[in-house]
DNA sequence: CGATGCCTTGAGTGAATTCAACGCTTGTGG
DNA sequence: CCACAAGCGTTGAATTCACTCAAGGCATCG
């Protein structure tokens, strides 16, 4: 793939605009310091594998991906979705090798980093490494609600939370002109995430558009009406706190 | 509850006892220094609650305590177990206020800290704070796992999975003495673990027990035959990998 | 224009749930 | 000391949610 231009209503806008990103400058200043490089991978691409000791971590500039595992025979878990300004494998360079996979759903654009950087991160730049950590209690905040929804929600409440959750984090990245989600968001993917068949997922999917919630149209999803997801979730939304003082 | 006496088999080893728990040296002697008190409290109550802003930060010295967080109708998701030696807190000082809550399955006995703390840690021992953050990389890595247990594993497999689990890692801070998990879990934990309702765990674990794997005898559970349970849920164990080089 | 990927629908099956009840142990108050 | 309640584990039966199997429609692409 190569750069496209970004059109009017900032799809894919990049790590660099700050107005639309959740930057955290200090963490984001810091490392770029360490930058040896920049990827562009295809949608559909995996981006690190479980098992290998990776030398690089990524920051996602562009695009979306997504954490996964699976199990010997093919069956497979989303774990949590990745939008620009996210770290990606942190994880794995800490715990020597990963210990999950992470997948392009969106063409993605990466910024390559050597994982020694993170050593040296905690080291000079105090504040960064804070701020690393907090993302990281941020990302399993996510990981706890996802895990009760995948749990104990239904499945109707459990696609709800997870459309819901797609779109609130999409809309900051401007990746939601409209309430449309721009990345090819297939219900395969909703039903690796929720744990459910596609057949049931399709079925549940089609029961929220019934209730005017959301649009399945052009091969994605249009969210109609966020606040519907909320309730029928029963899920108050994440709040958007900053960072408390370092 | 009070101070009871540690009986030959080493249940509930104390945070001192080096030997037989996995310490992290660094960390555990840089944060020792910020201590501000110790706290007892008795199995089933709560440490810390949703939505609280708690001043403090623990850790856990003995006993057992569980992460979980309900839906508003009661229905509860256990999101991970705490072992002795591991942090209390920390996402919750990280975020303003808790995202879930915590209770103690066993008696436990904590040791306090001010979260405020935590800034500093960063500030002035940073191999410390590099400890925490592996920590958290760790944490998230066994709630990965979980996630894929729950959404994608029958409740045969789930459920081998979170007692080879629990059994390895209370073996580690001998906790698990002749195979018997030396604290009070109840088929309702094991239920709210897995997402599953009472009746059916009842069953699934009454079929681990015909297959030899385990017993469930006097309100517990013994591990008859972790390597079947690690067969069964397909599952390779964790790797108890040390932390890298700083 | 056949192949592929994704969404959709029907029908039958199976897994897991709810409802209900009972036994056993433990703790408590009369 | 006994009666009683409460907590935990167990079992049966009926129901429902979700799965598998199967097939077809509709785009897109080589």
């Amino acid at each position: 793939m190569d750069d496209r231009p970004q059109d009017a209503d900032c799809d894919g806008c990049p790590l660099e605009n700050r107005a639309a990103t959740p930057i955290d400058d200090v963490l984001a200043d810091e490392i770029a310091r360490y930058r040896v490089g920049a990827m562009n991978l295809d949608a559909g691409a995996e981006i690190l594998l479980e098992g290998v000791a990776s030398p690089h971590v990524y920051t996602l500039v562009q695009g979306v991906a997504f954490r996964h595992k699976s199990l010997a025979d093919g069956r497979r878990q989303i774990l949590s979705y990745a939008f620009p300004g996210d770290l990606i494998g942190v994880q794995g360079s800490l715990l020597g090798k990963m210990r999950h996979s992470v997948a392009a759903l969106a063409d993605v654009r990466l910024w390559v980093f050597d994982r020694s950087c993170l050593p040296g991160l905690f080291k000079t730049a105090p504040e960064a490494a804070f701020a690393l950590t907090w993302r990281a209690a941020k990302d399993e905040c996510v990981l706890d609600e996802t895990l009760l929804s995948v749990g104990r929600r239904t499945a109707l409440e459990s696609a709800a939370y997870l459309l819901a959750l797609l779109h609130q984090r999409a809309r900051v990245t401007g990746l939601a002109p409209k309430g449309r989600l721009a990345f090819p968001l297939t219900q395969q993917h909703v039903a690796d995430t929720l744990g459910l068949s596609i057949v049931h997922t399709n079925r549940t999917l089609k029961s929220l558009a019934a209730a005017r919630a959301i649009a399945w149209q052009d091969r994605g999803c249009v969210i109609l009406d966020g606040e519907k997801l909320l309730e029928i979730a029963g899920w108050p939304g994440f709040s958007q706190e900053p960072r408390p003082a370092f």
